[in-house]
RNA sequence: GGCCCGAUGGCGGAGUGGUUACGUAGAGGACUGCAAAUCCUCGCACGCCGGUUCGAUUCCGGCUCGGGCCUCCA
């Protein structure tokens, strides 16, 4: 595969001229990233809750935390990503009681909550791999990495518990609860208030709780019952609660504090607030935990098919199924800035994998330009006036301090909290730009694309021509149709060889004679 | 009810106190037997009403509309 995969194998990222800024959510301004320990970056990001597939909204959140892992890689810091998988600790309904979500789906699929667990963890994991997401790293080493699986680490989670159980915390019978008084500001990262009693009481509370904000730390298993995830704990057998893995498994493979906590939108107002709450506890200290909290918004999808408890739901492989390739989507992804809530729309896809196609091309076309003006100059004769240095055949200096005005213009942007958006714009500039030799286009494409991830220097167009499953005819008919119109354009029959295409074109299949790809298939949206 | 966010061309989506990225769609041209694909060129927008300003899409206020959170959620 491509270099571009393998941190090792990548192109030496081009000097750092700009510093990198990043919206933190807990001030709600840019700051620039100075990192903790020098030369490294240390990221932590919410990963999925494994009771059901991953819808292409959950998808974004990780294709957000990629980028950002990226562009840090990108600047030279030495990166170690952690990303959890959520195997226990989510709970389904209001309060702090209720049923897990893994519990329940293994219920209702009468099947082994483990197995559940397996199963969902692995329609993530090939999504992670279709999206080309780079997944957890340690000190720029995915090898070295592994995906943090919470459930390895609940005898961490007791330790933990008990370290803040005597002045933080406070036991029911339902579960250790943690006291949210005890900590200061708490829940300044939601900018919300914490006044007990306000708002309309929607909560159904758990009897005995100090106030409506504390959450579970320890759900005990009510007594009579048994899960088929619990453990032995001081405050009885039972399950962790969600809020705590996150703290336990950042301070354990990251140390606190450290750098960067990502996640979605949703998580700033829970989720967050009281893993930083845990944080605060454990540490003895005001501080959050992490310097930069970094929260993508949502995917929104006016048919409501983002939500999991609608039923059906938009998941990557359906995106396949109808023929589009899973990078195209990322390349959706990127158009947008992830802070904003970004559209879905069949029409918006498409109009990705178009860019994506044409970026494609264009690169292709790069590299046989390249190619043929490697052979000629190494055709060309010594001495005389004979031809031609690269340079002299293709392009010049303007045309090499362009690329490198583009390139800069590119990590400006880049670097401005992200934005992928006008980045994109850039990157599609250094491809289309006139009078620069190829190699520098190229040279600078494999500096650029590893931010992306779009493989854009390995991505051939046959790759990205995904046969759709409804699709009613195989590649070899259509190459034997293909051959017989060909045949029949060669005896200027045009009656028949128009008949051809149509059938083709009634079939789903584009035909398209003047491109080396000669055919692709049409998606209907 | 409380808190918060958004409103940019047909669609998506950046950004900006003064010439409004980019993509896609659309139009015209080149190419083609005709198309398609590709390439070139070109339209097309800053929700409404006030205020500040020489000047506002950009800042401030109000309004309308839309969305999110307050309960698990990327």
């Amino acid at each position: 595969m491509s270099g571009g995969d393998d941190p090792a194998n990548a192109p030496p990222p081009i000097p750092l001229r700009q510093p990198l800024q990043l919206f933190n959510s807990l001030t709600r301004k840019r700051e620039f990233f100075v990192p903790v320990h020098p030369g490294e970056a240390r990221v932590y990001s919410c990963g999925p809750t494994v009771y059901n597939y991953p819808h292409i909204g959950n998808m974004r959140a990780y294709i957000f935390a990629d980028t950002l892992g990226r562009v840090l890689s990108f600047k030279g810091y030495k990166l170690t990503h952690v990303i959890n998988i959520t195997d226990v600790g989510h709970l389904t309904d209001d309060a702090d009681a209720g049923e897990d979500k893994l519990e329940q789906a293994a219920r209702e699929k009468a099947q082994s909550i483990w197995d559940i667990a397996k199963h969902y963890t692995e329609a993530f994991k090939e999504d992670v791999k279709e999206l080309n997401i780079r997944g957890p790293m340690k000190a720029g080493k995915p090898e070295a990495a592994h995906w943090s699986i919470a459930t390895d680490y609940v005898p961490q989670m007791i330790e933990y518990a008990k370290g803040i159980a005597d002045q933080h915390c406070y036991q029911l019978a339902s579960g250790l609860y943690f006291d949210t008084s005890t900590v200061a500001n708490y829940g300044a990262l939601a900018r919300a208030s914490t006044e007990d009693g306000e708002g309309e009481a929607r909560i159904k509370a758990v009897d005995g709780k100090r106030h409506a904000a504390d959450f579970a730390i320890w759900r005990t298993t009510p007594a009579g019952e048994t899960r088929q995830m619990e453990w032995d704990s001081p405050w009885g057998r039972g399950a962790p609660g969600w809020h705590l893995e996150c703290s336990v498994m950042s301070e354990a493979l990251l140390g606190l504090p450290f750098d960067i906590h990502t996640g979605g939108i949703d998580h700033r107002e829970i989720h967050h607030p009281n893993e930083i709450a845990q944080n605060q506890a454990f540490c003895h200290s005001d501080a959050s935990g992490a310097n930069i909290w970094m929260h993508n918004n949502f995917l929104i999808d006016r048919t409501g098919k983002m939500s999991k408890s609608s039923g059906e739901f938009l998941r990557l492989q359906l995106l396949i199924d109808k023929g589009f390739h899973p990078l195209a989507y990322r390349l959706m992804c990127l158009q947008a800035h992830y802070r904003s809530e970004l559209e879905f729309s069949w029409e918006g896809l498409q109009a990705a994998l178009v860019r994506l196609k044409r970026l494609v091309m264009g690169v292709e076309k790069l590299k046989t330009r390249h190619a043929e003006l490697v052979s000629a100059s190494m055709a060309a004769p010594f001495g005389g006036d004979g031809p031609w240095t690269l340079k002299q055949v293709q392009g010049d200096d303007k045309g090499e301090l362009a690329i490198k005005r583009l390139m800069t213009d590119f990590e400006i942007n880049i670097s401005d909290d992200l934005n992928t958006s006008a980045a994109l714009a850039f990157l599609e500039n250094i491809i289309s730009w006139k009078n620069t030799e190829p190699s520098q286009k190229l040279n600078a494409l494999e500096n650029l694309d590893p931010i992306f991830g779009l493989n854009l220097l390995t991505l051939t167009r046959k790759d990205l021509r995904i046969r759709p499953k409804v699709a009613q005819i195989t590649e070899d008919e259509i190459e034997a149709a293909l051959a017989a119109r060909k045949q029949a354009r060669a005896n200027r029959d045009f009656a028949k060889s128009d008949a051809i295409r149509d059938t083709l074109i009634a079939k789903g299949v584009e035909v398209m004679d003047g491109d080396p790809l000669e055919w692709d298939w049409r998606i209907d949206l």
